[in-house]
DNA sequence: CTAGAATCGGAGTGCTCGCTCCGTTTCGAG
DNA sequence: CTCGAAACGGAGCGAGCACTCCGATTCTAG
């Protein structure tokens, strides 16, 4: 959970609220938007603004903390189905399960966005390790057949920002979302000829 | 131009600095964002911020007004490749374009995305010409076996307006928007199959 | 239990931004 | 040219927000 990297560890209570903080921010960035103000964040939170700052220096500083979190367990569930039996099938159920994650978080694209480019120093670490269990998930499948073999990590990473992106901003017909989501992986499939 | 919707014509001047703020208002917002403040605004047109209020009561109406503009544009693109020789190239060419500016224009696709949804009632005509310019390339190039039968209008949205994220958000590699540009035409190429 | 340190809470501060208001300037009909 | 109407400009208002500061509270080592 990155206890902050001091020398003494945090207090019992202090380390409870940092939880409560983080969980309600994420809530709340979901809700309303990462424009949300850091006061309906403490509110969520049950906590004084004062404290909400005191974890986090910055409302940017809480923002990456959501973000990493959930890029990490991203990161975690590819890491998962990286041994999984068919490589084909995990590749795009990866897929799918990010795009399902996006189509319910706001601003997710966004922490998927930065994990790619790693713009953030913070956000660097986990985006690797995302960005290397893809990678396994992608060459596997590759190897396999599944997908072709003319496309990178960037290329692949491009598409999956793009897809979530999509994802956040049709909360309405879920259909159109699946029937678009069909053509990228086809196209994922697709011979390299042309 | 829409020269608004009054009794009276505007006068001269008038005319001139709404024109003004307008290609300001895009300027500014390409460059800084849609956050930019409409005394930015005010100062690349060379107006007052009194004039730019008075044209456009809101600051939403005046990013309205931008989005409309382009919408228009966009249109007039489509209907003119409606009668091309090929189709297919036609229908590509012009996802390819919208493409395009999106990689330049910021919250370009912002506009895009309005449109597919026809939020606003200023955006909806303007977006139902683009819709229909749009389902007539996308009839014309699946009769002629150039795209795939099984999706329709609102999934060529769908990937359009997710492509142009993409494409606003990767400033930097060219190549990389590319490629995946091509995955997504693949996929939009593919027999409905499976 | 107790003292001192760590943590908390939230009123307050400064700044930005959208928008208004009205004295001044410019246009154009007659 | 004249003069009333239309348009302009920008200081100022109010709201909202990120962030600070410090007295009150809570934890924990001993």
């Amino acid at each position: 959970m990155t206890p902050p990297r001091d020398g003494r560890p945090l207090r019992a209570d202090a380390l409870r609220n940092r939880a409560k903080v983080l969980e309600a921010a994420g809530a709340v960035f979901d809700a309303r938007g990462t424009t949300a103000s850091t006061e309906e964040v403490a509110r969520a939170a049950g906590v004084g603004i004062g404290t909400v700052f005191r974890h986090f220096p910055t409302k940017e500083a809480l923002l990456e903390a959501v973000y990493v979190a959930r890029l990490r367990k991203l990161a975690d569930e590819a890491e998962g189905l990286a041994s999984a039996d068919d490589p084909g099938e995990a590749f795009f159920a990866f897929f799918t399960r990010v795009v399902g994650h996006a189509a319910t978080k706001n601003a997710f694209s966004a922490a998927l966005m930065e994990a790619g480019v790693d713009v953030r120093e913070s956000t660097a670490e986990t985006g690797q390790g995302l960005k290397r269990a893809l990678a396994t998930l992608l060459t596997r499948a590759q190897e396999s057949a599944a997908v072709r073999r003319d496309i990178g990590l960037p290329e692949v990473m491009t598409l999956l920002v793009g897809a979530s992106q999509v994802a956040e901003h049709v909360g309405g017909d879920g259909g159109v979302r699946d029937r678009a989501l069909a053509v990228v992986f086809d196209g994922l499939r697709a011979a390299p000829d042309r």
